[in-house]
RNA sequence: GCGGUGGUAGUUAAGUUGGUUAUAACGCCGGCCUGUCACGCCGGAGGCCGCGGGUUCGAGUCCCGUCCACCGCGCCA
């Protein structure tokens, strides 16, 4: 029978313990935060995942323990006993538990440690890499623990909600059967069936449309979902959504119960009420048109304003305004091998306030984040007070007409600085949003990571259904089950690229949190947008008969959103990367460092699902 | 697939025009110390300069290749 464990039940968690508790006996579990030997006595800083208590070892309260606690080194693993004591004159101001301290009468060490790779604190001065190689010693960092309980508290809002509206949580497949578009899928071999394939669910897509059909009426799951596509910042191949599908609801009725969910998850996750910035717990809706015009993103961040101008109608008005280039664009439109309603090539403007106080140099540094982003260079004028331009490749081309319109259309005044991009459409609105980012975080009107304390939620709403591919035809924007608006059901075959449909997002500060849409149950407009898509019936038999047979058998109307849960615990948690939200992250490159995985299998694993495997060579 | 940044003691970084034995801080080890909490003081150990080629009398430094990590573009309905 071991003293510690079987005896000696752990009493308190570290952090808990105040000046009431002054004179009581507990004992405590925790690793070895930092130690300070003074000879005479040893202070040990024993932590756990709820915080930090000050143990202290005096020979003449124990000299075998005092003995003991002189050997120990960080990040060994013990129990104590001892009894709370007020610190009297040595408090420290600076810990949860700085008034009280522990002396320790009885000591157990469970477990040693090697020194640690990196120190287990707040701030990581180490590279990721390293981390991310002992992350189980990265999770003890106290910043970190706090990150996944504040996850924690979200998904348990979370279910608390839906449980309290009526969802049911119903769990789905994620070994699935592929369906073409979108993300591309993990394959899982079959071994019972050679040759065939089973796909990681990208989403639980199609799987919560059925349970509309079903009769189900409200479900949610918090689920896994798998894409093996590129990563970023905010991106994993397993990540984590809040998955939901209404029935019987329009756009408005999934909005409101959304805009509460959001509400609970504030107030359990900070301690925020949203309803004091939002009264009514309403969101702010704007047009996915007027997000792509002003801001260039379908995901703006409107925390701050320095919105786009698009010049390009006035630039065909000028006839390029005697900028060559400028020029050559305007023929396109002249001679209609551009349209302006759905342009090929754009003009963008963005006016820089002479109050931002930027150098010369400072403007010219702008120009890396346009490369970064694709573009070429960035052309840019400032405003004399006479309203002319200088410090602008454009000086001795630009009309004084067109320089007045373009003065006139962006607002710029004297001393500020127009800032121009021309070229493909999603190009300049790529390199024009992130522009806009950059400098506003160079302005200082939004800090370079996190909320500034500023929440800023809108709903982007009503963006087209179909977008042109390449080859001249069209492809579903989002996906093919999409409701169209009533009033736009006339142009599904005359004027595709102008069809809006009942499709939103949900962004946070510049984050996409959220997407879904109202879900398309009419089987005649349903032909008709397969029709437009180049997909005749059997086709899309072939492709999607499983969900369209369903919708046969009295669907529901219906619709439904996934949120992002680990943007939104990042966002909350005021970290900047996904990977501080996730237990055990792949890297950049899809990898894990802690397990070393992906790995090669052996051959006699492959012949079982009877797969051979084609490395390509180098050359 | 493309572009950018980085890789030097356990960690974080410095390292000049290519030139003697590659520095510093923290950490680690040993000693001293009974009120520390970034404890202090004294002493010590610790290096395949990511890896492989090349140029050179001589390479951490220059050139070529390659690997890894990070950031972005493409991609992610």
């Amino acid at each position: 029978m071991a003293r510690f464990i079987d005896e000696l039940k752990r009493s308190h968690r570290c952090g808990e313990l105040r000046l009431d508790h002054v004179g009581q006996e507990v004992v405590l579990f925790g690793w070895v935060h930092t130690y300070r030997d003074l000879g005479g006595c040893v202070f040990i800083d024993l932590r756990d995942r709820e915080g930090i208590t000050q143990v202290v070892f005096e020979p003449q309260v124990n000299a075998d323990t005092h003995k003991v606690a002189d050997t120990l080194r960080k990040e060994w693993v013990i129990g104590v006993r001892g009894k709370v004591r007020d610190r009297g004159t040595m408090r420290n101001p600076k810990m949860d538990t700085g008034d009280i301290e522990v002396t320790g009468v009885e000591l157990m060490i469970f477990n040693q440690s090697p020194t640690p790779p990196f120190e287990i604190e707040d701030d990581p001065r180490t590279n990721e890499e390293l981390r991310l190689q002992y992350r189980f010693l990265d999770l003890r960092r106290p910043r970190v623990q706090k990150l996944f309980k504040l996850r924690h508290n979200v998904a348990q809002a979370t279910r608390r909600y839906f449980d309290e509206h009526g969802f049911l949580e119903i769990e789905t497949p994620m070994i699935v059967k592929y369906t073409p578009g979108g993300a591309r899928n993990f394959i899982v071999p079959s071994r019972l069936h050679a040759g065939q394939f089973y796909a990681l669910a990208e989403s639980p897509q199609l799987y919560k449309q059925m349970l509309m059909v079903s009769g189900f009426d409200r479900y949610f799951q918090i689920v896994k979902c798998f894409r093996d596509e590129d990563l970023r910042i905010d991106r994993q191949p397993e990540f984590t959504q809040i998955d939901v599908e209404m029935s019987f609801i329009n756009q408005d009725d999934l909005f409101g119960m959304i805009e509460g969910l959001m509400v609970n998850i504030f107030k359990a996750g900070l301690g925020v009420d949203l309803t004091e910035r939002y009264p009514g717990g309403k969101f702010p809706r704007l047009d996915f048109y007027e997000a792509m015009e002003k801001y260039g993103s379908d995901k703006p961040d409107l925390r701050f304003a320095l919105e786009h101008t698009d010049l390009t109608a006035i630039t065909v008005e000028h006839e390029g305004g005697g900028i060559p280039f400028f020029g050559d664009v305007a023929q396109k439109f002249k001679n209609g091998e551009y349209r302006l309603d759905l342009p090929e090539a754009i003009i963008k403007a963005l006016v820089i306030p002479a109050s931002a106080g930027f150098s010369r140099a400072d403007v010219d540094a702008f120009e890396t984040v346009v490369k970064q982003n694709g573009g070429k260079g960035l052309a840019r004028a400032k405003v004399a007070p006479d309203g002319t331009w200088t410090q602008s490749p454009f000086k001795k081309w630009a009309t004084d007409a067109y320089r007045e319109a373009v003065n006139a259309q962006t607002g710029a005044q004297p001393g500020d600085t127009i800032l121009f991009q021309v070229g493909p459409e999603a190009r300049v609105h790529v390199i024009m949003a992130n522009l806009r980012v950059h400098i506003a975080k160079k302005m200082g009107l939004i800090p370079e990571t996190g909320s500034g304390g500023d929440w800023n939620l809108s709903w982007v709403v009503a963006p087209p259904i179909f977008e042109r591919e390449e080859d001249g035809g069209w492809a579903a924007a989002h996906h093919a089950f999409t409701r169209p608006y009533d009033e736009d059901l006339d142009l599904i075959e005359n004027d595709p690229g102008k069809v809006r449909c009942y499709r939103y997002d949900l962004v946070l500060n510049g984050f996409e949190i959220g997407g879904g849409s109202i879900r398309l149950h009419d089987p005649e407009v349903q032909a008709r947008v397969f029709n437009t898509l180049g997909l005749d019936g059997e086709e899309a038999e072939r492709l999607f008969g499983f969900l369209l047979k369903a919708l046969r058998y009295g669907a529901p109307p219906h619709g439904g959103i996934a949120l992002g849960l680990d943007r939104i615990a990042m966002l909350l948690g005021e970290t900047n990367s996904i990977r501080d939200v996730v237990s055990f992250p792949k890297t950049q490159k899809a990898t894990d460092l802690l397990t070393d995985c992906p790995d090669p299998v052996s051959d006699d694993q492959l012949a079982d699902v009877h797969i051979r495997t084609v490395i390509p060579k180098k050359d």
